[in-house]
RNA sequence: CGCGGGAUAGAGCAGUUGGCAGCUCGUCGGGCUCAUAACCCGGAGGUCGGAGGUUCGAGUCCUCCUCCCGCUACCA
């Protein structure tokens, strides 16, 4: 298993283009994988890294349709947004390239006709839904209609988002296209699949008995998938924006973007050197890709099916995969701009780069999701950041120019202690190669710190500004040792904060050392004048802290608003009287309620109608919890047929408004009323 | 519904082949005064999501259950 590898190729998830990057792509990916990179690289090992945008498929056409431009505008800007503020971070990818290149699609198109070529995809004609007005073939998703279960008006061809039920398009009652509004037909079309059945065997033999070593959430996904079978999967899709399925008859149809997108990764390699090859198909190259969990079975199933399809690449080794990072307790979401921007970050913090780093790297999901908070930030910052690392070096550098008026002193006769602290700190290089090359980075930035946390305890016990009246000499030793450590830091802090392991390198006047130093002695040399001692970090106040809640709260309210005024449903059909007069609809009191086990929507509510005391099974539980309805009164339509649901007989209807954004408000006099008074 | 991952001190996490439950932050007490009111030492705080089981011994292995997340449009 221990293979020798004579060079590294780390690829990170090409960022869609349709939205600026955020912090959960930092955690996920970004930060690792530069980590990873920057310590190879200090270790003097031949590692390229390639990135770049992933600008095709369907979700980038409808933005540009809505938006009234053209895709290649959408991807145009945001390509350069994510790359400059990728670049202001401090990722260090070698080449940061993009999927609408022309070496993209030569690459692509070629890989797609050796396939071809080979016989290696199977033809499949079927019948999808079209859009005549739009002129476009529609995913499932894109088709909206009423639900045949739940009655809901807005249920997606693939899922109804308010019963839960999943749902085929040819289920919905009056679908309507979601692009155009427009009835859609159904079309034949043709498409080629790559049978994804055929490469099982390798997948066992490759995943599950070779990559045990696999991270639990990556490989047990694997091993789901390939337990339960696996399907042939489309490779072509019926859209004008991509790169055009080559091949006589093709017209009007490109590659699906999960075929294209990871060739992306080769593309963007031929772009970076003319050696690419050599990367991509020699044995001893380790490839390692940094992905997020949504991402696994492409890049560990489909992937790798392709590569071994066309032949001659070499397989990842690793796909260290990490969880999702939420944003003060709610899922990160582009589309409801519940995110922190990098780019509005780099604006916000100037300089602050290494903070968002070391607070992203810090609080990583790497075995499970995990939350982003200002005031954790904020925290990490003071009491981290500042007061462990900033305040060993500076107190270090301080005491040098106090002392020695900035002339390294020379170390004189070392003690134990002194032995026993740089033991100490040389010790932790193991652990951290250890960690950082079994993509453990938590705590690995962790032993880094640790560097500077052996240093703030060695002058505390040494105690230089005592021993500095009685035994002179002693100090320069001290002091010596004191400043080893700190350059130490530097090294160690190098791939996880470059630009603060830049500026300790500034302040001690020396050059960049190679990884094999750390835990050296002789960093600094006695007699060598160090720089002028600046702040490594500044203390971030409340009310930097309260301007990133207050936008993320108008974020909240914005989102709230605009979803509201979206749109207000038409009239329905007119009814009579007598119609109306059906329904018995009465005043009640919730008695008792609770949530239905095993499912994610429904409360089972005990209410008083005046009547009697019933139960009624509501699909409400996402909107209120069991306490808070206790005690309130609502209006209960009666006379509904009983319908069982989850082995509870449901007898009657709670009657809520919902407005616009889905948020259901529940009815009530405004007046506290008698039981099972009539409304009417 | 099914499958995968997760649940450990107030917060965030580690816990490798079963063997005295740990780390960072916060908190409380003390020390220090070189340092950005920073640093150092000590204490308190946990029925390891719940219930059963295997074992001399279970956070760790087995069974069942609960909740969160993903597999599913946007999306890491």
């Amino acid at each position: 298993m221990a293979k020798e590898f004579k060079r590294y190729l780390v690829t990170s998830a090409l960022p869609y283009a349709n939205g600026p990057v955020h912090i959960g792509h930092l955690a996920g990916v970004y930060i690792p994988s530069d980590i990873y990179v920057r310590y190879l690289r200090l270790k003097g090992c031949d590692v390229i890294s390639v990135c770049g945008s992933d600008e095709h498929g369907v979700p980038i056409t409808i933005k540009a349709r809505k938006e009234g431009v053209t895709p290649q505008q959408i991807v145009d800007r945001y390509h350069e947004i994510i790359e400059r503020s990728f670049r202001g971070l401090g990722m260090s990818f070698d080449i940061y390239s993009r999927t609408s290149s022309p070496t993209h699609a030569e690459t692509a198109s070629a890989f797609f006709r050796k396939l071809y070529d080979e016989g290696k995809f199977i033809e499949r004609t079927s019948m999808q839904y079209y859009d005549e007005q739009a002129q476009t073939f529609l995913a499932d998703r894109y088709i909206v209609g009423t639900c045949p279960k739940c009655g809901n008006e807005r249920a997606y061809g693939d899922q109804c988002e308010q019963c839960g039920s999943t749902l085929s398009p040819d289920e919905l009652v009056e679908p309507h296209s979601a692009v155009s509004g427009s009835v859609p037909v159904k079309r034949e079309t043709k498409h080629w699949y790559l049978p994804l059945d055929q490469y099982e065997t390798f997948l066992r033999e490759w995943i599950l008995d070779g990559h045990k070593e696999w991270k639990s959430n990556v490989y047990g996904q694997c091993k789901s998938w390939l337990d339960g079978g696996l399907q042939p999967r489309a490779v072509s899709r019926d859209l004008d924006w991509g790169i055009p399925v080559p091949v006589e008859g093709a017209e009007g149809k490109v590659l699906y973007v999960w075929f294209d997108a990871p060739i992306g990764y080769i593309s963007a390699t031929k772009d970076l050197t003319p050696d690419w090859e050599k990367y991509w198909k020699s044995e001893d190259t380790k490839m390692v890709h940094f992905i997020g969990k949504d991402n696994i079975v492409f890049h560990c199933i489909v992937f790798p099916s392709m590569l071994k399809a066309h032949g001659g690449y070499i397989l990842p080794e690793n796909v260290p995969a990490n969880e999702f990072l939420n944003l003060e307790g709610d899922k990160i979401s582009t589309s409801r701009n519940w995110a922190v921007w990098l780019h509005e970050y780099l604006e916000d913090f100037p300089g602050k780069e290494d903070v968002l780093r070391y607070v992203l790297c810090a609080n990583a999901p790497e075995t499970k999701d995990n939350d982003f908070t200002w005031k954790d930030f904020q925290a990490r910052n003071n009491n981290e950041l500042v007061a462990v690392l900033g305040n060993f070096v500076n107190r270090a550098l301080v005491l040098t120019k106090k002392y020695y008026d900035g002339k390294v002193p020379a170390c004189g006769e070392l003690n134990d202690y002194d032995c026993e602290t740089i033991a100490e700190m040389a010790a932790v290089k193991g652990s951290l190669e250890q960690n950082i090359e079994h993509y453990h980075f938590r705590e690995a930035l962790k032993d880094a710190m640790n560097i500077a946390r052996i240093g703030n305890k060695y002058l505390a016990d040494t105690e230089p500004w005592k021993v500095v009246k009685s035994d002179p000499a002693r100090v320069e030793t001290i002091l010596n040792v004191a400043l080893q450590i700190t350059a130490n830091t530097a090294i160690a802090i190098e791939p996880f904060m470059p630009f603060s392991a830049e500026k300790i390198r500034k302040m001690l006047a020396l050059e960049k050392f190679g990884w094999e130093r750390l835990g050296a002695t002789d960093l600094v040399p006695a007699g060598h004048e160090i720089g002028e001692p600046v702040l490594l970090f500044e203390k971030i106040e409340d009310d930097v802290i309260q301007r990133q809640l207050d936008k993320l709260a108008a974020t909240k309210e914005a989102n709230r608003i605009a979803e509201a005024a979206q749109h207000v449903e038409p009239q329905k059909e007119e009814v009579s009287f007598d119609d109306f007069q059906k329904m018995d609809i009465r005043v009640a009191t919730i008695l008792k309620a609770e949530k239905v086990a095993k499912t994610k929507k429904l409360l089972k509510l005990t209410v008083d109608t005046g009547i009697d005391e019933r139960e009624i099974v509501s699909g409400i539980a996402e909107h209120f919890t069991p306490e808070e309805l206790v005690g309130r009164q609502v209006l209960v339509l009666v006379n509904l047929a009983p319908r069982e649901l989850k082995g509870t007989l449901s007898r009657g209807m709670i009657l809520m408004a919902e407005d616009a954004s889905g948020k259901l408000r529940l009815l009530a006099p405004n007046d506290a009323t008698n039981n099972g008074a009539i409304v009417g």
